[in-house]
DNA sequence: CGTAGATTTCAATAGCTGTTCATATATAGG
DNA sequence: CCTATATATGAACAGCTATTGAAATCTACG
């Protein structure tokens, strides 16, 4: 496969579909993408995440591994906490391009 | 959990995470993704992509049905058989904001 | 140093899901 | 009507992964 290309912007370089969906497929878990959702708004400690979405910190920390090392998140330290926040402006786009898409009104033609 | 607002653009209904969730874990499958870069260039068959990507009209045919069913691609006949395409602009603009992340050169200080 | 708070790691389990193969449905043409 | 092509469906299996609870690090601070 070498389809593409898509209709603007970056290409993506061949074999970097595996790449592609794994990104996807972090974002597609409904404990993660709370994680990543809660620190939208700013620098949140893994204890906060926890609370905000009410979830163990052990889960969440394990969570927080695999975005980070994803690069979907990025994590700085503030005395004996650490805060998270999402990596660049690209995840937060992502996810405001599917809000919109949820949103989306269904069209009265095509259905289940 | 309530948290955002999101950066900009709409907001997410609450309660709507799992909806949100479900468009992202689609995506997230090596194989449903390629099927979804595909029909990106304009409405292709079900033989088409499954040539494409080298995998069974049966295979592409059961992940089609998912991708329909979440409306990320819409359907059309024309004569016996069946054109795909991405559903709106939305599904397009996720993917290339998400390549655009993937393209981003990795930060110096940041590593795994 | 020793305690408490915060986060991470480890191991084990249960549930989900992508894939396959066989079968079914549907459309067009002779 | 019968065949061939195209797509869809069903059931079953294997592999992956989210979750949990306990234990381990690590940091700040008295």
């Amino acid at each position: 496969m070498s389809v593409l290309p898509l209709p603007e912007r970056a290409s993506l370089p061949d074999g970097r579909v595996g790449e592609l969906a794994d990104l996807f497929r972090l974002l597609g878990d409904t404990t993660r993408l709370k994680i990543v959702l809660s620190c939208l708004s700013g620098p949140t400690s893994v204890n906060d995440i926890a609370g905000q979405i009410d979830a163990s910190p052990s889960l969440v920390s394990h969570h927080l591994r695999l975005l980070r090392g994803a690069r979907i998140v990025r994590s700085e330290r503030r005395g004996r906490q650490i805060f998270y926040s999402p990596r660049d402006a690209h995840i937060e786009c992502v996810i405001a391009d599917m809000v919109s898409h949820v949103n989306e009104p269904t069209e009265l033609d095509e259905e289940v």
